[in-house]
DNA sequence: CATTACTTCAAACAGCTGTTTGACATCGTC
DNA sequence: GACGATGTCAAACAGCTGTTTGAAGTAATG
């Protein structure tokens, strides 16, 4: 009996089976999870024996790892927005970006694998998590933050900038990580792929208006931007200088 | 032998066991997920034989129903701020909104069940959903639309309004469902105990200060407070009138 | 004490899980 | 044709899963 093939390379050693194991590992691993997939349920989308993961990758979890691995080279839409410069106003690239962002977690490719199993692993983080931060989030992360900074100007620490793409963020990974209580809540917020530019262009002004806001209060006492507070809200908080 | 005893009434029917089932299917439940979770590690922990859960539940469903409704009865730390009306300025009452939904979510209780099953029937929804939304996210919903309905002032429709509240709470959410991620990226954003107070103060910010800008532009077509815009991001979006 | 209702318990059940096994098929190479 | 990889397959394996069973314990009631 031959030992495990090296996977690194020759992604389609044998036949398609191979192949057929990933695409069909990656529907079932985001469907239902790590755990709750079964290999039976794997090879049979792959009209594969049951042995056949086993033969090819060792055991599930290498699997798992090589649908991870998989997802993230052949990325469907590149993020096209990352080689927007200087040349581009910042409130562009806010744009671009928004846009991108929003389409690519809530697009056509709506429940593309890649956000399932991404959202996760936000719970359940798996160890395959630290290469898709370092390879993907990582470089994205420091280019918004670049913007933001941009969009703030000057007399904002590096927090407050990181502070700034967050709030961004989080308003985009909102409609993907609550769908199924917006669901409930308030369906037609649910960005589908026709109204997916409105949520964009909402989200795009909501920053702008912000960012725009923040900086005119630029090197303020940051509790006097908002004098009317709430004490407990405002007195006890601990606002870096 | 007897039947299944009433579980709507009387919860503490049997000595404790029925009790310290919930207790300790609250803790692996929100570990582990529904399906990972097994009775066996359950009725281990609540010192109860094996067949404890389907006697005084009748299945495993039944005793995650049971938790879930125990886990919002119990609320440890009420939203006080729902009480807060109109003699309170929408500021302040924002600003408390967000620091008790911070807090709720990131406080001393950080890794509290509710915040981790509640996240989890994001991915994967069960029944008890529909009972949680109703009860007690909508009424917070609608508290937040009011306010922010205060904060845009008038001449936004009800959709601008509930965008506007979703790009606050998406904020706050993001430090909950995306810390995984953080502490990968960025380990000193994830807000703990000690730095709440700023997290609230800049999301609170943050957001009255988009509040400020969008109403200052308020029966402006929406394209217009943001003229620089690369064509595909707003000409090709469908603004409502 | 006997009866009754209620609760616990060890043991077993049927089913599904990932994994292993050994036989078989298919190919290129000597 | 013989050989040795390489890939596939049905079958079985050991382990864990939720659930059921019937006996044993417990406490209150008559």
């Amino acid at each position: 009996m031959g030992l495990m093939p090296d996977i690194s390379e020759n992604s389609t050693a044998g036949g398609d089976t191979r192949g057929a194991l990933i695409a069909a590992a990656t529907e079932v691993f985001a469907e239902h999870g790590f755990r709750e997939a079964t290999v039976r349920d794997i090879c049979a989308r792959a009209y594969a024996n049951v042995a056949a993961v086993n033969y090819h990758f060792g055991d599930k979890e290498a699997l798992y790892a090589a649908v991870l691995v998989t997802l993230w080279n052949g990325q469907a839409n590149p993020p096209q927005h990352l080689s927007l410069g200087a040349e581009t106003a910042p409130e562009d690239r806010l744009s671009a970006y928004v846009r991108w962002f929003l389409q690519e977690l809530m697009g056509e490719s709506c429940d593309h694998p890649r956000g399932r199993i991404m959202a996760r692993e936000m719970i359940e983080p798996t160890g395959a998590l630290d290469r898709v931060v370092d390879g993907f989030i990582r470089p994205q992360s420091r280019w918004l933050n670049g913007v933001m900074a941009e969009l703030l100007g000057p007399g904002f620490s590096d927090i407050d900038v990181e502070l700034a793409s967050m709030s961004v963020v989080g308003q985009i990974l909102f409609y993907k990580h609550c769908t199924p209580v917006l669901e409930r809540l308030a369906p037609h917020l649910i960005p589908t792929s026709h109204d997916i530019d409105r949520h964009a262009l909402h989200i795009t002004q909501f920053s702008l208006a912000a960012a725009r806001g923040l900086r005119a209060s630029r090197g303020l006492n940051l509790n006097k931007i908002y004098p009317g507070a709430h004490p407990d809200a405002v007195n006890s908080s601990h606002v870096h200088s």
